[in-house]
DNA sequence: AGGTTCGCCTGCGGGC
DNA sequence: TGCCCGCAGGCGAACC
């Protein structure tokens, strides 16, 4: 499952691929996403060019002359540029094709929890991006925001931080990690931490994940780059998916409880 | 309105 | 070997 860090990565991965590069079509094999693909893509890309790739939480923005493209690789989603004679495998939904390139941008995504979409106007006003709450490595996210929000909120601090709409783009795996390395225990009250304790989640929040930018978006099994090289997958993650084994500060056997349906492991020795 | 649950999907691993 | 089952989960929609 792409999370930020796998997304940023692709993003920087495809700019050199397709900025200035005309559009000639758009071959859609697939159409039902999460959200059906427009009948009238090809219409509406061809003929355009890429003039900036930029990142919202987890969503793409290929912007261009006439509206952006918007792309989520939801949770089995890829983005790659592949070879022009390379044939489309069975959930290659999405190939835009450049005109006289010796490529092509090609959208993968078994699940199809992912999405395509054209929009006209400004992207952000977009009903999927109006209401995301800051960026989580921006300026805007910091403790008093943290803090400020969570007052009265009657909501686990893990499902907190998950919330698009309070952050944009935290998902399981680096909420997991984040909270571990905060010292706080994933089922707290939200509404309980105090703000030197808001400080510690927002930088451990913003320490996990540019970490893992750094490493090149590398936490996840099924990971792919732009190019189709699989992650380096190191092993950078302290929590999740360690369930029974040891905590690597204190040894006590990390549990996991379910939190909003989704996989929770912790230490109940470092985390209160 | 805040909080919780649902549903969309396929691949994979485990049990038999 | 092959089938069935459960699980994985981002996130908007629907529900309470």
């Amino acid at each position: 499952m792409p999370e930020l860090p796998e997304v940023e990565t692709v993003r920087r991965g495809i700019i050199p691929s397709v900025i200035d590069k005309v559009i000639e079509k758009a071959v859609v094999r697939e159409r039902r996403l999460r959200w059906p693909i427009t009948p009238v893509l090809g219409k509406k890309l061809c003929g355009q060019h890429v003039e900036q790739v930029d990142r919202r939480g987890k969503y793409l923005l290929l912007k261009m002359q006439k509206g952006t493209l918007l792309i989520h690789l939801g949770m089995s989603g890829q983005l790659r540029i592949v070879p022009s004679g390379q044939k489309p495998a069975k959930h290659d939904h999405v190939d835009i094709i450049f005109a006289g390139g010796s490529y092509l941008l090609r959208f993968t995504d078994p699940r199809r929890f992912g999405a395509v979409l054209w929009v006209d106007g400004d992207p952000l006003q977009h009903k999927l991006l109006a209401k995301l709450g800051p960026e989580p490595l921006g300026e805007s996210f910091n403790a008093a925001y943290l803090f400020k929000y969570s007052r009265g909120r009657k909501v686990l601090v893990k499902s907190f931080i998950m919330d698009s709409h309070i952050v944009a783009g935290v998902g399981n795996i680096y909420a997991n990690e984040a909270l571990f390395l905060a010292g706080i225990h994933p089922a707290r009250l939200v509404n309980s931490l105090n703000l030197g304790e808001c400080h510690k989640l927002v930088s451990t929040i913003k320490r996990v994940l540019k970490a893992a930018i750094n490493a090149g978006g590398t936490t996840l099994r099924d990971f792919v780059t732009a190019e189709g090289k699989p992650g380096y997958f190191q092993q950078v993650l302290l929590v999740y998916g360690r369930v029974g084994e040891p905590c690597v500060h204190c040894g006590t056997v990390l549990l996991e409880m379910r939190i909003a349906q989704r996989s929770t492991v912790y230490c109940s020795q470092c985390q209160n």
